[in-house]
Order: structure tokens, then sequence, then C-alpha cells
DNA sequence: TATATTCCTATTGACTTAGTATGTAAATAG
DNA sequence: CTATTTACATACTAAGTCAATAGGAATATA
């Protein structure tokens, strides 16, 4: 399941880009219309500053921004920052240690179609695109 | 992510249509074909009997058998009836409560775009194609 | 009656998740 | 140069989930 996190991150990305201007967007005004506490956003702003999806400018006047333009952000990577890779399995992480049933697995190409299908859905899908609802 | 649950489920089944006899398979050999511990099995098995995915048979002699053809079985339920329905998001879970927001939310179709593509993709594939290879 | 087997209830320990508390650093305004 | 506003950082907690085990009861066969 998509953690909460990652849908509030993506939550926090629509907010910005529908609020884009010159000015930087303190996390009070994020948090007031998302309704999600100013703590908890600012663990998931971290991770966005850090991932640098969004630039974060302290002091008066200060707040975020994005770093790039709504249609250059892809849905896949915003939840790809904020709750590590998406893997059907734990087999298919990328630190998982090699499966010694791995040559006759059954099973195994299902999962890999099913983490191919899912990476191409959420990859190919731009924040813009989410926004316009052209999806 | 796929639990641990649903994925030996599915090994459970695989492995019972592959040993198809008239005779009833017993939890052991399963265990021992699989290398998934007894105790562990039991549990999982217990789901599949109640499910009616599986029939078991006490005493000498007993065991586990399936209930219908491989071909009459698709992963998706076999996944569900060991871990739940598949949903992505918690709002999209049947007996979750009706969000305020809802209508506005511009998330929502994402997610139920992308719960359709899971449930068609896990619910179109038969047991019989993913032993086959043919999906 | 002895044995093999499934069925049932409860429990454990490790891990993850959502969310909070408390404090530090930096930028601007006056 | 001081006060205020804001982001940044570390640590913690409580609840829940997951994988796995323990110990025994029921049932079928020989």
């Amino acid at each position: 399941m998509i953690s909460t996190k990652a849908r509030y991150a993506l939550r926090v990305m629509i907010d910005l880009a529908q609020h884009q201007e010159d000015a930087y967007i303190p996390l009070k005004d994020i948090s007031a219309r998302q309704e999600i506490s100013e703590k908890y956003l600012e663990t998931i702003l971290r991770l966005l500053v850090k991932g640098k999806l969004v630039k974060g400018l302290r002091g008066k006047g200060g707040g975020y921004m994005l770093t790039r333009k709504p249609s250059d952000y892809s849905i896949g990577e915003i939840i790809e920052l904020t709750e590590g890779p998406i893997a059907c399995v734990s087999c298919r992480l990328p630190d998982a240690q090699s499966c010694p049933r791995k040559e006759d697995c059954i099973t195994l190409p299902l999962w890999e179609k099913y983490d191919a299908l899912v990476h191409d859905f959420f990859f190919q899908i731009s924040l813009e695109a989410l926004i316009e609802g052209s999806f």
C-alpha cells in the first residue's frame, strides 16, 4: 500500500504547483490548506528538500518552492523518494540478497511483470498531468 | 508489498497443482518441497481451506487437495484470500469511512486507476497460466 | 488403541508507521 | 543588533502489522 507519507507528499507537491508564484510558500499555509499537522508535514518536506524536488528558504518570507516545472516531475519519483523503491516483493528490492530458488522460481516472472507494470504507470504520469486529470 | 503469506500461498497452490493425483497431499510433503516451516504453512493452509480453495482431510492418508482445476483459479483470488482486499490506499478499502475530501481530491482518480490496473492484472491470470508461464 | 494427520487458539519478537516533542540555525524587519 | 519568523535536525513514542512458533484438540485410518 502507498503510505500516508507518500500520499501527503503528493498533496504537498500539488499544493505547491497550484500556488506557484515568485514567493516561497510557508509550511503553515500548506498545513492549513491540506489539513495536515505542521509537525508531520515538516518531516515530509525535509525529504522533498533532501531529494531536491523542492527548495526551502528559512526566515521571514521563507518557505518552500518547486525546483522544476510541474510537467518535469513524475508521480513515481515523488512516491519513491518518500517511501523508498517500489517493489512488490522483497526479493525484488535493490538491496535484496540473491534468492537460492531464483533459477526455477515459478512466481518470479509474475513479480517482474507486475513491478514493470506498476513502475511504468507511476513514472509515465507527470505531476502536471495528475493536476490536469489528463492521464 | 505482497506479503510473505500470499507468496507462500501461491507456492502452495502451485505445489498442489503440480502434484495433483487422486491422493491427498500431506502438509509435510509441501513443507519439505517448498522449504517452508510446517507450522507456518499450517496457518496458510487453514486460510486456503476456509476460503474453499483447497480441501483438507485429517488422519492417516489425509492431507490437502485442490477443489478445482488449476485453470479455474485466478492469482488475484489467492492473494486476496490470504492478505485481504487489494487496495493501494486505505481510503479505497471496502470498509473505509467516506473521506470528506473525496469530492475534490485530485489524487483519488490516480488511485482508482491504479487499483483497476492491479486488479485486472492479477485476476486475469490463472494458476494454470502462471505454471505454464503463458501470461 | 496407536499413529498420522489436519484443525484451533494464543503468543512472541521484530519491525514499520504515523505522529509528536524539543531544540538549533538562518534570514528578514525594525 | 535584537526580535521574530521560518526552515532544519534529532530523538522519541504508541500503535499496529507481520512472520513465525507453541501447545494442544479433533479426526481418520489401520
